[in-house]
DNA sequence: ACGCATTGGTTAAACGATTAATCCAATCCG
DNA sequence: CGGATTGGATTAATCGTTTAACCAATGCGT
């Protein structure tokens, strides 16, 4: 069936030079001894047949593919691209491949996907779980991006820090009532980042928590969350764990009549792509993703290199978690004296008069 | 250096069954001629030794490896998560792996990209092309998902007509002035959208066309867009040939105290991540993902099979462009008939009511 | 009974690179 | 001067599959 193998290879490289394979494989690996002339003469000569090693050959021989796996919970997650790209830098610039695979929600899923990848001889995984899952390590080595909270991660941006700063500042600004939004109490990520605002609270401060995807539940996809009630109740910040919540909440505001940063600050989580140019653009906390790339798949190479790249090892790396950055926009800014405390103006009267002046 | 290979291969099953690794090859593929009986029992056996095949093995022997590659011109592109998601999904599918590539921008590094991946043994590529630059095919067949009206383009979601049913949906609901918000007018695919709407339009309405990169280029990196201004002018609706501008404009609006959708409407295109959650919610055309995705993998295959898969082949489909579905949500409203004509309020004077009220 | 297909299986040669084991000088040193 | 060393290159085995070619036994028609 191969009718005509026609790029050049080690042989035909060698042939037309009048050498033995083994002769130029040396040479261009620069392993074995080979006379630096003659070294120099084979170069030259596979670079004008423009000689592409084999992949395939290499890794049945030597049984490293060159080729890691990444693992997403969900690819449409809009996290994902600056995830993708980053690692995806990162392995490139160590001369590996990435496949990806997506997960599709549901764990089972995810755990074909992570032998779909194995079977395609990836010599290691990068993993982002889904919400709580835990990894049961493959048969090679796994790094696991989520927060240094859950248990077997390698490393992740600092969730937690990152709320503390998102809490410092708006304390800074003047804020005493928090309404912290977030998607789903069951991920780590967002427990963390909740977690980091109330450690960052000040004595006179109180905050409490809205899950969205609990309301959404009761009340409906897309419903609206009620914050002008919650203004009226006299929260003055609205801080989200993900730009996406923020988003939401944000254009509730607006919508309602309720100018932002004016009357209320909203803050968010992960500077997507959106939110430098919305309108206000928006307060939020960024991770690194080149670092979290970089030490990921370092740590996974460095793993890897070590065991005899069998065994499912979780990968652990010497730094963590990678601090995250407080990006200060035009979403936040200091509370409205005149709005400080509980119904000193009707919303909803505000809103209603927009709309009908 | 390989001490111990472990891992069950055809030879471990064909000792341990007394067979030949040939008549074990053959069973488990059905190609060549094994009685039933035996053939049973060595998939039995293979099964519970929990035999995986060597895809670098294959692939050195076949030359297939089972594997394309995705180049995307920017990863960051919000679009990306559910192009990803569909091309993997219709990878797997049919059995193959996806290998991701960015192509960071510039064309060289798009080049670049492509070569690694050729390099890694891909047997076909999946391209979305960076702005309008033209796909020199690298040495295999080549799939090129972009617009209809870009030469070598395999497959695409129908812009123009998703720019048409826009238009359509705009002048059923009394629209007469369009401001159409593009971010640059290079991009194959923004233009298709909008010589879509332009062509949807009746004769009684007018519309103009502005640039974001442009403007921004002038007025700095996040300015605002004046559409406050614009509506002054007597523009009753924006078109924006993206979500992410629609989101800009939405929020720019809001900001001004003008309320969408009643005192004017918004619409983007491709239906992302935010666009159903935001107040209002967008109005917006969406491409069908699963389906471009489907019919570009399968011709990439057919094109595989049938090639010596050498050279490389731009890929063409049956179907070249997909139909986009039109999304009414909230942002789209009937035109306020107060506000029919040039400077029927003064929204400035508007926003300042609400945020001093 | 003899040739001829058919069935069920084996042998062995690839695929292309890596690498341990040799081999053959030429050189070095006591 | 002879044995040890070393630099420089070759031989050949190997990774795990696929597949063409081959072979033995059986069945069948005439």
């Amino acid at each position: 069936m191969p009718p005509a193998r026609q790029g050049p290879n080690l042989s035909r490289i060698a042939t037309s030079l009048g050498v033995s394979v083994a002769t130029v494989s040396n040479a261009l690996s620069g392993k074995g001894r080979v006379s630096e002339q003659l070294a120099e003469r084979i170069r030259e000569h596979a670079a004008e047949m423009g000689y592409v090693p084999s992949q395939a050959a290499r890794a049945l021989r030597t049984g490293r593919s060159g080729v890691i796996g990444l693992v997403l919970p969900d690819i449409a997650n809009p996290l994902f691209p600056k995830l993708a790209q980053a690692i995806e830098f990162a392995a490139t610039s160590a001369g590996y491949g990435v496949l990806i695979a997506d997960s599709r929600g549901n764990i089972t899923a995810q755990t074909e996907a992570i032998n779909r990848l194995v079977e395609r001889g990836v010599e290691g995984l990068v993993i982002v779980p889904r919400r709580a899952t835990r990894i049961s390590a493959a048969s090679c080595p796994v790094a696991v991006i989520d927060t240094a909270s859950t248990p077997g991660n390698t490393v992740a941006a600092d969730h937690w820090q990152g709320g503390r700063d998102i809490a410092n500042h708006l304390a800074e600004l003047g804020h005493k009532r928090i309404l912290v939004i977030g998607n789903n109490p069951e991920s780590n990520v967002q427990n963390d980042r909740v977690g980091g605002i109330r450690s960052g609270l000040r004595p006179d401060m109180h905050s409490s928590t809205l899950w969205v995807e609990r309301l959404e539940r009761e009340s409906g996809m897309g419903c609206t969350l009620g914050l002008a009630e919650k203004v009226r109740e006299g929260y003055t910040a609205f801080a989200a764990l993900s730009d996406l919540q923020a988003l939401r909440a944000l254009t509730e505001l607006q919508r309602d009549g309720i100018v932002v940063p004016d009357m209320a600050s909203v803050t968010g989580f992960d500077d997507l792509i959106f939110s430098p140019v919305i309108t206000p653009s928006l307060t939020t906390v960024a991770m690194d993703m080149a670092t979290i790339a970089d030490v990921a798949i370092s740590s996974l190479l460095k793993t890897i290199q070590a065991s005899g790249s069998r065994e499912g090892v979780l990968v652990s790396a010497d730094t963590d978690r990678v601090p995250m950055q407080l990006i200060v926009r035009q979403s936040s800014g200091p509370v409205d004296p005149t709005n400080g405390g509980p119904t000193t103006v009707d919303p909803a009267k505000r809103a209603s008069q927009t709309e009908n002046s």
